[in-house]
DNA sequence: ATCTTCGTGATACGACCGTACCATGATGGT
DNA sequence: ACCATCATGGTACGGTCGTATCACGAAGAT
């Protein structure tokens, strides 16, 4: 039955099995043969498209990463044509919060691979870092544009406030996924944080 | 030479010795053998103490909670005798933050025990998520009582305030930890969110 | 029609890991 | 003075993991 097969699309069949096998096992445990069992192949199918586990997982985060992204833009998307720039800031930090299924598992490995790249350098140098910085570079433009319309409160600085409200999402995240928190409770901080940079309503 | 020997402190010593190695090797690739020899002990010797690698882990986890509230007792305390709400609370979060190499290491294995207790049940069920929990007690105890004496802005809510304050400290944790951000951005993001809490200093 | 290359399976190998087992001095109680 | 117990060392065992090896059928190329 061999035919000639689309690699790109059995990597990413692969990479979507080690992503539902990790959020089940957790990244730590999870091997190759639990992969391979979960996409329905044969250990040597995995090793045949990925050489090394280290490659799969480099291409895992990769995948994973790209699919989050498309999330959140479809998230925001959906907020509308033209909102206001709170409204598109909510969407874009709520989209982020680990409410489902699938932004659970988003949090839960993307924490897991930061972890890791905390000792491992290819990981460290894996450019998955710098997708925190584009949506910070991206939420301190809309509140730059915001603060010239004057609908912030006075003092706040843009860029200040962006990396805030990333980094208040991001630690929100982390604490509903070990269930510290709940995920209403979180979004009613994060409307509570949006109320401090924005001029109230009028 | 097996003189008679205080138990708790060996468990403490080898506990100890478990931080350096995670800390050094990511918590996920450090073993029995590891901890044994950066404790200078024989790996029979850490299967005594501990009967098992999870009663380690779990121990390791204690001590680690531990050693890091005392740190920051310690740090609130040498911000001198009834200082502000502010400055209590500013001392409570720098001293949470990844700048040195110990605070690294708790905020690098904390997050790998949050990982775990994602997927690992014993982990979930100890009590280590609660700590944060009485941080944000005690932040939000203080910001009532700032309340009260009108140094914070209109519309503030102590308890949303003191959440918030403390996931954005976690968030900037990591980011630092990652090498995303740079320990001055992360206390000059700090303190913006605590402008955005308290009257400006009349 | 043959031959090379591709996709796939099965299985073996070496390393490591947590744990268990056996041995043995030293010590303190009586 | 003896003996049970404590602290410790050494080492072996079973399992799993990532990787490598061998094998083979099917398809496209020539």
């Amino acid at each position: 039955m061999p035919r000639r097969v689309d690699h790109a699309e059995r990597r990413t069949e692969i990479a979507e099995a080690l992503v539902r096998a990790a959020g089940r096992l957790g990244l730590h445990a999870v091997g190759m043969r639990d992969v391979a069992a979960e996409a329905g192949v044969s250990l040597r199918l995995v090793q045949y498209y990925f050489e090394s586990k280290e490659k799969l997982l480099l291409f895992g985060l990769r995948h994973l990463t790209e699919r989050f992204a498309q999330r959140v833009a479809a998230r925001v998307a959906a907020a509308g044509a033209d909102p206001g720039a709170r409204a598109v800031i909510e969407a874009l930090l709520a989209a982020a919060l680990p409410v489902d299924a699938e932004s659970r598992t988003f949090h839960h490995l993307y924490t897991s691979y930061a972890v890791l790249a905390v000792t491992d350098e290819a990981l460290a140098a894996q450019p998955f870092i710098k997708d925190p910085d584009s949506a910070e570079d991206t939420v301190a433009g809309l509140l730059r544009q915001a603060a010239e319309q004057g609908e912030l409160r006075p003092g706040v600085d843009p860029r200040a406030a962006a990396a805030g409200l990333l980094s208040l999402s991001a630690g929100l995240g982390t604490s509903v996924l070990v269930g510290q928190r709940s995920a209403e409770s979180a979004t009613g901080v994060l409307a509570h944080q949006l109320d401090l940079i924005f001029q109230p309503a009028k």
